[in-house]
DNA sequence: ATCTGGTTTGACTGAATGGTTAAACCATAC
DNA sequence: GTATGGTTTAACCATTCAGTCAAACCAGAT
């Protein structure tokens, strides 16, 4: 009836500071970085805890003992997964440069790193589609970044961007649209990349992906113009 | 060793037509549009044969008998999905209107079919991510509608783009740059609804879609201008 | 009425999977 | 050394799942 007590409630209360250190908590880094590289090739429902036992090196005991079950692990992965993929976008929103500088940087920074984790993008959206319900708990993750609470950015690019429309510097337009074209443009290429290297014939991806990385700021400003 | 022959190499020859008909065509699209349902509501491996016999009201060796695998199902039902994703902006691409009107016709087009059918892209993308070989096998769906060759649309439009940008109309970018832009913009938004509301706050999302349907061609626009 | 052959079903199976347990392990504290 | 308590493991378990099979079903042909 009760909660299966096994384990100190919470999850293992940090031991005498001797105790843990290196093994320790490197095992549970170990599983985590482990976890994330199957989740991310597999999806989370296609994964298996052996397999990322495997991955990690150790009893597929431990991931239980440390993780509480398949559900949390996969939970703790996206948290971290999706948190990666917005800070990219809030971090340099937010800062004080030009905006045409932080648009360009946006594009650069997204690409850069997806080029780094080209499946981040696909994993998460595919976990954004069967477990929406995971969305709810990444609120934290969300505000740690130093950035300043995303409603505010957003209002602070609404009034940036009204206030240059007016001064007739800019075409009108909602932060909301904006942001969502932007992060589009970037990060859709990546999760559809098979599909659109075979349709389009990109025979070339890295070359393609410098030509975007080139010329997709200046798409984008263009279409910013009055 | 030899495959399992039970049924007819290819599978189930035509019975003499008045056999079928009705009942048993009939049986085997309920069992694809359950499958389709399922698939897209739980992902490939997140699904259950079972469920999917639930959903069509039919036994669960029908679907064994119909089509030979659960990997099969998958197979036909993300051929018809990645089709139907692509058709859209095939088809209107193709037409001989011009460039501004195919493309603001691309975007009601790709708004208005999502609309219908919201969680089509993310069901495609985890599938491209999670098994991109499916993906060698859509080489036929994709020629089928009248389209003329994914290929000579492309070419066809690099030289549009060409010539407009030699005569100054234009601003000079290639085609398979363009598209995948036109595409993320309107493809992304629905893999990523969930996140997207949450993060942005965006709390009526059909007046956020009738907005982006209303806008978002004229920002494409704008963009191209040289 | 009976036969025929495709269709549909209930019952079953073997393998795989997430999760559990009790014992072994091992660094530190005494 | 020995006791302590967190960590790790091998073995195990109950369940679920894709896939199979033989029998039942049922329309049309004879």
């Amino acid at each position: 009836m009760a909660k299966p007590v096994r384990r100190p409630s919470t999850r293992r209360a940090p031991p005498p500071p001797a105790a843990r250190r290196e093994d320790d908590a490197d095992t549970e880094r170990r599983i985590r970085d482990a976890a994330r590289r199957v989740f991310i090739r597999r999806g989370t429902a296609g994964a298996r805890m052996q397999e990322i036992a495997a991955e990690a090196n150790v009893n597929q005991a431990l991931l239980h003992y440390y993780f509480r079950s398949k559900d949390a692990l996969a939970l703790a992965v996206f948290r971290e997964a999706a948190g990666h993929l917005f800070s990219v976008l809030l971090r340099v929103l937010a800062s004080d440069r030009p905006l045409e500088e932080r648009i360009t940087q946006c594009v650069h920074h997204y690409i850069d790193t997806l080029r780094e984790h080209p499946y981040l993008p696909g994993y998460v959206l595919a976990e954004i589609t069967f477990h929406p319900e995971r969305i709810e708990s990444i609120a934290e993750v969300m505000r740690s970044p130093q950035a300043p609470e995303v409603k505010s950015i957003l209002a602070q690019l609404d009034r940036d961007f009204a206030r240059r429309a007016r001064a007739g510097e800019m075409r009108p337009i909602r932060a909301e649209q904006f942001i969502v074209s932007l992060a589009s443009m970037c990060v859709f290429p990546f999760a559809a990349r098979p599909m659109l290297q075979h349709v389009l014939g990109i025979d070339d991806w890295d070359r393609y992906l410098d030509a975007r990385r080139r010329e997709l700021p200046g798409f984008i400003l263009n279409a910013l113009r009055p």
